[in-house]
DNA sequence: GAATAGATTGTCT
DNA sequence: GACAATCTATTCT
């Protein structure tokens, strides 16, 4: 396949490569990680091929004290532990008993915080990406087009859980952000249960993107 | 375009 | 046995 626009704007090579961020990136505050997110590239390099996303749709999950997070209230177990691992690492888990959902762990280890990637702008192996979803001829605006979808677009699953997004086959790289004034911030999606703190504006997302979830920003 | 129901299973009470 | 950080098809307007 011959490269895109796209390809060469973010820098990516044949495999998708590109400079990875440092841990020091992943371990600021929450708030702060998410809303950097946003610009930069999630590329997964399968046997099958590679496929590649620019982050356009983020929310933060906040720990113990936020009652949307899989942590709150201290709570530890084995599908939530990477929560509790180094920033940077992958926390992948199954909502509703069918979806995956891709979480970047932030802060320092024991602090159980991270970010949920919710959309992505399709810029590698659009094909592929199509294929995972079942061969159906979807636009390329909703390949990765929520939290569940991007992960099978992607063949992201909870074979990633606990592991480094800084090098491997599923990795994050670096590449420019978004103009400030472009970055939006609602409550979070999906949440109702968390009651005060389902209206906190921890989503993040890029207005004028056609592929963030939900009503689209202009 | 908006609202609704159904799928499907790991996790926790 | 209840519920979940969702998605899709279907049935309205």
């Amino acid at each position: 396949m011959p490269p895109t626009r796209h390809d060469r704007a973010y820098e990516l090579d044949e495999r998708g490569s590109g400079r990875p961020l440092p841990r020091s990136f992943f371990a600021q505050p929450t708030l702060t990680v998410a809303r950097q997110l946003l610009g930069k590239i999630l590329v997964h390099a399968s046997p099958d091929g590679t496929t590649a996303g620019r982050i356009v749709e983020v929310e933060a999950y906040r720990g113990p004290r936020d009652r949307a997070a899989h942590s709150r209230g201290g709570h530890r177990s084995p599908r939530n532990e990477s929560m509790y691992g180094p920033a940077g690492h992958a926390y992948v888990y199954l909502v509703y008993g069918l979806h995956h959902c891709l979480n970047v762990v932030t802060r320092a280890p024991g602090v159980p915080e991270a970010v949920l990637l919710r959309a992505l702008e399709p810029i590698r192996g659009l094909s592929l990406m199509r294929t995972r979803r079942g061969g159906a001829a979807h636009p390329d605006w909703q390949l990765c087009r929520g939290p569940g979808v991007l992960c099978r677009s992607l063949g992201i699953d909870r074979t990633f859980d606990g592991r480094s997004l800084r090098g491997g086959r599923l990795r994050i790289v670096d590449a420019p952000g978004f103009a400030a004034p472009l970055i939006r911030r609602t409550a979070r999606i999906g949440v109702d249960y968390a009651g005060p703190d389902a209206a906190r504006p921890w989503r993040f997302l890029v207005a004028g993107v056609q592929a963030v979830s939900g009503k689209r920003i202009p």
